[in-house]
DNA sequence: CCTGAAAGAATCGTGTGCGATGAAATCGTA
DNA sequence: TACGATTTCATCGCACACGATTCTTTCAGG
C-alpha cells in the first residue's frame, strides 16, 4: 500500500517538525507559508495556495493567525480589490530567518543522504504530478469520475 | 524539501480517494480501519492505533462514527476491562468486499507499474522508519529535543 | 489484602484540510 | 453601457490529527 506508506510518513514528519516548529510558535503549514512568502513577497492568496498547494478554504483562517501573531499583513490589491496581498512584516522576515535552520534538523532525522533525500524527493514529487493529472482527467470526464480513466 | 513533497503528494493521494470512498460512505482513515479489521479482527484499540499509526484521541471519535454507521461493534474484552474490543459487523464486512477494488483503481492514477510503485513505497516505508527511530531517540535524550541527535 | 504505579481509552482544545456555498469585484460582450 | 459570467476570497460544516489531561481498570510490591 503505497497510500498507507505515504499517510504514515507524511504523519512521521509532522511529528518531526512539531517540536522543531513548537519553539517558534508555529506549525508546519503556518511554516510554509512563511518559506513561500520569504521567497518571493508579497503574494496574492492565490499564489500562495499554488506555492503550498492549499485553498482560500484553509488558507484564509491560517493567515488571520500569522496576521494576529504579527508575521504578516494582509491588504487588499488596489489595482483588484478582489485580489488580497500577503506579505511578511519585519517579525515575520524575522522569525523566517530562525526557521531556516529547522530544514537542517529533520534532514538529519531522515538519516538518509543528502543525494538519496534529493531522489526520493523526486520520485515523489512525480508521483504527485501524474495524481494530480489524473485527477484533471477524471474531472473533464465528469460525473462517471474515474470510470474513464482505464480506457485508453 | 523532501517534506513539502511528502505532504503534496499524501494530499493529492487524499483527493485521489475521496470521489472513490465517497460512495461507499468511507473517509481515508475510515478505510484503512475496516481494511485493517478485515485482516485480523476482532482489535483493541490500541492494536489498531498501531495499524494505521493514529491513537485514541483520534481513532475513539471515528470508531464512533463507524459504530453509529453499522460496521463495526465495540465491546470492553471481558478479561480485561480496559481494552475495547473493535470487530466489523456483517455490514461492515460486505463494505470491505466493496472497497477492495479501490485501490487497483488509484494504482492506475500513480501512472506507475506496479514494481515502481513497490519500490518507492519501500523507500517511503524506510524514510519513515527512520524518522520513528529519530523521534524515539529525541524522547529519551529529553528535554533538549534534538540537541543531542547530531552528536554520535 | 492495600496502595501506588502503570496501562488503556476517552475527553478537550486547537489547528488544519476540504467540499460546498456565498459575496464582492472585474471582465467580456452585445 | 448594461449584465451575465468569471475570478477571487471568505464562510460554514464536518472530519481528522495531536498534545495534554482525566478516568477506570489492572498490576506489583509490600
Amino acid at each position: 500500500m503505497l497510500c498507507f506508506a505515504l499517510y504514515a510518513a507524511e504523519h512521521a514528519m509532522g511529528r518531526i517538525y512539531r517540536p522543531l516548529l513548537e519553539p517558534l510558535g508555529l506549525t508546519y503549514p503556518q511554516y510554509l507559508v512563511l518559506m513561500a512568502l520569504g521567497a518571493a513577497a508579497p503574494l496574492s492568496l492565490r499564489a500562495l495556495g499554488d506555492a503550498v498547494a492549499l485553498e482560500s478554504n484553509t488558507l484564509t483562517p491560517l493567515l488571520k493567525r500569522m496576521e494576529r501573531a504579527g508575521l504578516l499583513t494582509r491588504r487588499r490589491n488596489p489595482q483588484d480589490e478582489r485580489a488580497l496581498q500577503v506579505a511578511l512584516t519585519p517579525a515575520g522576515r524575522a522569525l523566517r530567518a530562525r526557521a531556516k535552520n529547522v530544514q537542517a534538523r529533520v534532514a538529519e532525522a531522515t538519516g538518509m543522504r543528502l543525494a538519496e533525500l534529493a531522489d526520493l524527493r523526486d520520485r515523489i514529487t512525480a508521483l504527485r504530478r501524474n495524481l494530480d493529472q489524473a485527477l484533471e482527467r477524471a474531472e473533464t470526464a465528469g460525473a462517471g469520475q474515474f470510470d474513464q480513466i482505464s480506457d485508453s
